[in-house]
DNA sequence: TAAGTTAATTTGTCAAACAAATAGAAAAAT
DNA sequence: ATTTTTCTATTTGTTTGACAAATTAACTTA
């Protein structure tokens, strides 16, 4: 007769802690602000000791679902992660499955311009003055000499603004992917002077075009500017690859 | 004269040593499988206890950064997270956002309905029989009496394998966020039998299209199929509204 | 009443030890 | 000689116990 064993729990107690606790966290059961018990009192409740609870604990913590403050009042409490940091979360993921391998520099394109079309689409529809002068904002200093780091980030902000100018947040939130993560590793390679100029000048096309609502012109204009990033890559690589 | 303190570090000893070795290994300084110290060495060498370095490693751990081992060729070792890993890692950062109230369901249904076009429109041109071949089965399996849950995942593996039709990785990847995330949210209310069939049926008339590689059909049968659980969720609302 | 002081509580850190798993070496059996 | 078993050393997993640091609340004092 075949012995039908136990689902064998060989994970560390702290492990499986931690994703009991998790599981009260995302399903309600534990909400937020409240307060746990202290760990002494963790420790008991799962028989075990005190470091065992904290690593637990520190789990949590790194996924932002718990927060530990010092003192009578002190203890630890549930969070929910804040926007911000679940941004963080995507992009780090996103970062992650470039470094993986997962994705060619020819996907990447293709994604990045499709998902920023779409998003031109409802952007030169709802496009509202605050968004059109953060990307004038944010093309200005592109003008300006300033490092790679922070041409870089200007970029990032650019398009983020033409991002938020569609008005939905799951669009907001999903191009993370995109704008913050994938972005800055197309332009990586595109940072000379010379370089600058011919993207600051498709950024200003876009805008222009976002201004006027005229969406084939815009079209027109990131199209030209990912396939110009594209190409750039390409020669880096070549140029790479002669080298080597 | 103002006197200029050192950035005062009040953060925990062990959320500095993980933020380290974070960096250490997104930066590339530390390899995949490269294995670590042990505990005690790296204990010595941050001038720490070995708790403090574990709960720093259980930082890490929980971000599915590294992974230990017990025995003499044990050891905790650097691991990339695994594309599975981060696709789950986006699918709870997206129900997170979802929990932290920041969509609607209008922000939901429009994001969903246009991010799937888009794959749409490049999965009538690439799919391959494969993917026909598992959009099929799951249909079939809608068609069978299955519990709720079932029901559910056989309708996620369904736009799963539409996705997955792109045959791009970043879209396969970004898509995780509607598909296994936002997709369940808004069929959870349309889980009766009546509902069940008008939900196949366009599933049926979408496989049809990308079969037929018909993107004006496939559009319009997506188009249906998110205008009904649109509508559908809004009934439970002011049902919901008109009992409370 | 208000300010400063003290005490209590809770997390943060440390130290030392044993348990459990595991790989490799050594020993035993075929 | 080869295979199997046993033993041993190493490393993480867990426990116990203690003290340090931070912070709140009560208490004391002016």
């Amino acid at each position: 007769m075949a012995i039908k064993y136990d689902t064998l729990v060989t994970q560390s107690l702290a492990k499986q802690i931690a994703e009991n606790l998790r599981e009260a966290i995302l399903d309600g059961r534990l909400k937020v602000d409240q307060r746990l018990p202290t760990e002494e009192e963790l420790a008991a409740r799962f028989s075990v000791s005190r470091p065992t609870i904290r690593e637990a604990l520190k789990r949590l913590a790194a996924q932002n679902l718990v927060r530990s403050r010092r003192g009578p009042a002190g203890g630890t409490f549930i969070t929910r992660p804040s926007d911000a940091e679940l941004r963080v979360t995507l992009q780090n993921a996103t970062t992650l499955m470039v470094t993986l391998g997962e994705f060619d520099i020819d996907a990447i394109t293709e994604a990045r311009l499709e998902l920023e079309r779409l998003c031109l689409k409802l952007a030169v529809e709802r496009r509202q003055p605050e968004h059109l002068q953060r990307m004038a904002d944010e093309l200005q200093r592109q003008r300006e000499p300033v490092s790679d780091e922070e041409f870089c980030a200007a970029d990032v902000r650019f398009h983020r603004a033409l991002v938020d100018a569609t008005a939905n947040p799951v669009l907001q939130f999903n191009m993370v992917t995109v704008i913050e993560a994938l972005q800055p590793l197309m332009n990586m390679i595109a940072n000379r002077t010379r370089e600058r100029e011919v993207i600051v000048d498709h950024h200003q096309r876009l805008l222009d075009a976002v201004s006027a609502s005229e969406l084939p012109a815009a079209e027109k204009a990131l199209t030209g500017l990912v396939d110009y990033l594209r190409q750039q890559y390409q020669l880096a690589r070549e140029r790479q690859a002669a080298r080597g």
